[in-house]
RNA sequence: GCCCCUGUAGCUCAGCGGAUAGAGCAGGAGCCUUCUAAGCUCUUGGCCGCAGGUUCGAGUCCUGCCAGGGGCACCA
């Protein structure tokens, strides 16, 4: 028997007990395996009650049928049947111990890998070129890295994409600029404020005549693959592109510069698949624009609404990119599922390029498209988060910002010489930036509060950095080896609870990994970390009266902890110093 | 007008068709000569937006309302 979910391992017991018993064929999930909130009792099964109803008995027997017939005298202690039909499980001690000290060791902590892996290719975090990254990139960059570490630990193969927004319009202003500002490519300039240059070239184009149609001729020429253009182009896109990395190294985000599939990247693709849809037979020209009409979706006019393939201009769309990202990632890279961690208003637009690209048959049964769409960054006024000064807030000095906040906090708390404490606020206030988002469900709105997410109190990144820390100060000053002797003893409460915890590691990474919802997993190991301090208030460890095994006991419960917070952690890219 | 998302404690949020709906913050009462008090224990606080329906069982599924946000043809 592996490693894996106890509740499956339940399950699996369950289905052998109706087998058994009233030969009947359940899977282990349909066996309806709960955590039970109730006290004392561990796990609850509510499978009696459904399965009453299909097989006509009373769910009482159906439960009593369960109970009768459950084999597993090794892992339950007592299953009692209690109310209409419900099964309450104790798991035995011993078994618990067992399972805990088995995990000692193994790096994967119970986590086994999925049966049947899946390609993924994962659209995330997608700046524009020439422009900072914003308060508005901060939750697609880090979300998306979360379920890219998610999703690679839970078996699969995961390939992410960065949608940089890096050719259209804008850019023959931003190339003319360039040039007017007396720049050549390897030059060796560099734009410290990305931010400034954008503008700059903005009020050259709508109050310079002159400049605006420089700028207009200059996109035919980007458009039309001119060498020295395409150069200047380059120079935006590397300038840019080297602010990401800062900003990326700085938040601790795993996207590097050969993860970029910008738009440009696309356009070589674009006419083609634009062809392939026209020969398919699924395009119409309308309003002099070639269409694609996916069934179901309607305008303010009640009338089909267009997925625009080529505009009456003879130019193409984001909705023409979008198309060959689809086409590239199935039919090129051989992905069987793709993912877009882009803001819940595009929902619509990504209904239809799927529609659209499951008409085509880009998308087929063995595919899914999924768009993990996520809420609004809210000021705690509740309007949509802006500097004082009503401009947008950029993602570089909101990271400072976070770490300078902790910093301050850390200043009053560690005992740590001053680099270490510099590291503890990078730790300790990107975490906060970073847990604050991932531990709200990603729908929804969220609400930005520098005192919540840094409180000293609560659920918090660095409630569960400090349960860590405590975890290795005890281990530190133990002086044992813990892995050498994993035997664990289960007599107080908090220890078993405890161990129950930790035992809960692969249901939450699963749930959270199958349902690209980092939440779930913050929720389990803010659970587990309470139980832990529990534990710590309550078992003494290295005190002078704990007998020797009792010790070796609790310290490879601590060593689980901290090994449960630092695998979790850094599942949501959050670091887990040993010291605060 | 149609479509999508959201409505759960004063605030911020969890909640997988299952039992008496949970956390954190804020409010109240305690706990540090003892392994990190960024902590722990106890406690106050709910017509789960409203109304129907399905079900043995609904915060959860369905329908209709109400409120907030978003989207709805050539910007991406």
């Amino acid at each position: 028997m592996g490693n894996g979910d106890v509740g499956i391992e339940l399950g699996a017991r369950v289905a052998g007990a109706l087998r058994r018993g009233l030969g009947v064929e359940i899977t282990p999930a349909e066996a309806v395996i709960r955590p039970s909130t109730r006290d004392g009792v561990d796990y609850q099964c509510n499978a009696a009650m459904s399965l009453a109803k299909k097989l006509g008995k009373p769910p009482r027997e159906v439960a009593q049928a369960i109970v009768d017939d459950l084999d597993s005298a090794d892992l339950v202690a007592t299953a009692e049947i209690a109310g209409p039909g419900f099964v309450n499980i104790v798991l035995s001690d011993a078994w618990l111990a067992d399972r805990a000290a088995a995990l000692l060791g193994d790096e994967r902590l119970g986590v086994e890998p999925v049966a049947e892996p899946r390609r993924y290719a994962l659209d995330y975090s997608s700046p524009n070129v020439a422009k900072e990254m914003h308060v508005g990139h901060l939750r697609p960059t880090i979300i998306g890295d979360a379920i890219l570490r998610l999703l690679r630990f839970a078996g699969h193969e995961v390939v992410p994409h960065n949608h940089l927004g890096d050719w259209g319009t804008p850019f023959g202003m931003l190339i003319e600029h360039l040039l007017d500002e007396g720049w050549t490519p390897g030059g060796g300039h560099s734009i410290s404020d990305l931010n400034g240059f954008y503008q700059a070239a903005r009020v050259k184009f709508d109050t310079d005549e002159g400049f605006a149609t420089r700028s207009r001729q200059r996109v035919v020429l980007l458009q039309g693959g001119d060498g020295a253009t395409l150069a200047l182009w380059e120079v935006l896109v590397e300038q840019s592109t080297q602010h990401f990395e800062k900003v990326y190294a700085e938040l601790g985000i795993l996207l590097r510069p050969e993860d970029i599939y910008g738009e440009s990247f696309y356009n070589p693709y674009l006419a083609d698949t634009v062809a392939d849809l026209e020969a398919k037979g699924i395009t119409e020209v309308s309003d002099g624009a070639l269409c694609v009409f996916p069934p179901g979706f309607t305008n303010r006019e009640g009338d089909p609404l267009p997925l625009i393939l080529r505009k009456r201009d003879g130019g193409y769309g984001y909705f023409t990119t979008d198309m060959a990202t689809v086409r590239y990632w199935i039919g090129e890279r051989d992905m069987t599922d793709l993912l877009y961690v882009v803001g819940a208003p595009q929902a619509q637009h990504f209904a239809m390029v799927f529609a659209a690209s499951r008409m085509a048959g880009y998308l087929t049964d063995a595919h899914s498209a999924v768009h993990i769409g996520f809420g609004t960054i809210l000021g705690e006024d509740g309007k949509t988060i802006r500097t004082r000064a009503g401009g947008t807030v950029k993602l570089s000095e909101l990271v400072s910002d976070a770490v300078a906040h902790a910093a301050k906090t850390v200043a009053e708390r560690s005992s740590l010489d001053a680099d270490a404490q510099e590291r503890v606020a990078r730790a300790v206030g990107i975490g906060a930036l970073k847990y604050a988002d991932l531990s709200n469900d990603r729908e929804k709105d969220y609400t930005f509060s520098w005192s919540r997410m840094l409180a000293k109190e609560g659920n918090t990144s660095v409630y569960l950095q400090y349960a860590n820390a405590r975890c290795h100060s005890v281990l530190a000053k133990s002086g044992q080896d813990v892995a050498a002797a994993p035997a664990v003893a289960l007599t107080e409460p908090a220890e078993r609870a405890l161990a129950l915890a930790l035992l809960r590691l692969p249901a939450a990474v699963d749930a959270a990994a199958t349902a690209y919802a980092p939440h779930k997993l913050a929720a389990y190991l803010y659970e587990a970390a309470t139980t832990f301090t529990t534990f710590y208030d309550t078992c003494p460890i290295l005190k002078d009266d704990v007998p020797a095994d009792v010790r070796a006991s609790r310290l490879v419960l601590t060593k689980l902890t901290s090994d449960v917070l630092t695998l979790g952690l850094g599942l949501m890219g959050i670091e887990a110093p040993h010291e605060l």
